[in-house]
DNA sequence: TGGAAAGGTGCCAAAAAGTGGCACTATTAT
DNA sequence: ATAATAGTGCCACTTTTTGGCACCTTTCCA
């Protein structure tokens, strides 16, 4: 039984007993009153909130709201976190953002300083827009979670973006844009990015893109993206 | 330095360095080639992906994907993610559902089996209908998040819980009935609940209840709750 | 085809960390 | 006062980790 073995039990033991003491804990877990008690020092430096009461009828207690995950995640699935949290934020639909967010900073904070840095600024291009339920929704915006590294390099790297697109109308066209944002007008997701052969910014929805590709480093730099709520720069 | 502490200067060295070869690595991080070898066998168990190339003009390199947080999260935390991500999906409004769920079964899974449970059957009490964004959302369900405790004790003893409440036309009154799911009709937030008293379902918007206590055992059971769209069984 | 450079494995002794026991202190209820 | 409880410091003992070594496999290159 390795350390961290024993001290899940302990937390296990805790849980169950509620109010118990360290020598009946000591008896439950199979290891000596002393090492319960270095177990329980480390405990509450990984933030382990255990109450203690000394004297005759005394003993410990764990807060039962302090049980913490140890789970890994990767960027991408962060990322996909941070998406929906932010989206329901600005939907205002999120009665309990704080505690959200609480989570969210935490996992940010774990993350390599660099990787951080990404995912701020792939938030920093996502606008989320007001409710917009009126748009038909019975196809909507099913993209394919498969596109998000081909999109995720293009915008972390400011390279060029290509891609088949259908047009509202059904025309298709193969595109190759500058991408510089993306807007969330729920339920429907966009692209917005400059095109330099027709020097214009389109917006593309998400679910009508396919095969994109990323072509590699951009000329155009420093563009600004005008919102109906107003200016926002990007790039 | 703890083994932890070395296998993060692995990973930090790995992604400073792109490809590399495993001397240098432990040049870099100051321990011996035998250790890193050790360390990098373990990393790979914990779910990295380190890619290796024997022979000569050889080495070893991390796919930047496989970079995972460290955070712990407590119980209440992932239950706030959790909500946010699945009204997301009952809006049809999260394109990268699928890793975010994915994110979600990780978190889960690292909880205690007991917390896990406790969790499922908190949103098994929640239910998530359509988007109804005509309702008036100018001073809508700011919830506070400190009622979370005594609603989450109420839900999973199915205890009785009492409150004041003040209605629609502004008539306050003070309430004691069994919590039996939560409604979401986004933006606001409803508790549905059997008022014993008045022998009736009756449901509370969230954000007009204020000083909830929970009252210990309840004696009214295996209830049936009718939404619009069909039978869901609570309790 | 052989040698050099790379990753990978098994083994062992040394070093480090963890463990258990003991004596001790502080606090509290009876 | 006494008993029961949490908590600390110390020391010997035990277990795990670490580093070094020999050796294997793979790959490139001369």
């Amino acid at each position: 039984m390795t350390a961290r073995d024993r001290q899940d039990a302990v937390i296990r033991s805790l849980r169950r007993n509620g109010f118990t003491t360290i020598d009946a804990l000591a008896c439950d877990v199979g290891s000596s009153r002393r090492t319960i008690l270095r177990d329980i020092a480390a405990l509450r430096d990984q933030g382990f909130v255990i109450e203690s009461e000394a004297g005759r009828g005394g003993g410990i207690s764990l807060d039962p709201s302090s049980v913490q995950t140890t789970a890994r995640l990767t960027v991408k699935e962060v990322f996909a976190l941070l998406i929906s949290v932010a989206s329901m934020r600005a939907a205002g639909q999120l009665p309990f953002a704080g505690l959200a967010d609480a989570g969210l900073a935490k996992i940010e904070q774990s993350l390599p300083p660099d990787k951080m840095r990404d995912l701020r600024r792939m938030l920093g291009c996502l606008y989320v827009g007001p409710l917009a339920p009126q748009v038909d929704t019975s196809n909507m915006g099913n993209m394919d979670p498969s596109l998000l590294p081909t999109f995720e390099v293009a915008f972390l790297n400011k390279h060029l973006l290509s891609f088949d697109y259908c047009d509202a109308k059904g025309v298709q066209s193969h595109r190759t844009v500058e991408p510089q944002a993306m807007l969330v007008l729920p339920p429907l997701w966009y692209l917005v990015a400059w095109d330099p052969t027709r020097a214009a910014f389109r917006h593309f929805r998400m679910d009508r893109i396919s095969s994109p590709e990323c072509l590699g480093q951009t000329r155009f730099r420093k563009r600004t993206v005008t919102f109906e709520d107003g200016v926002r720069r990007v790039g």
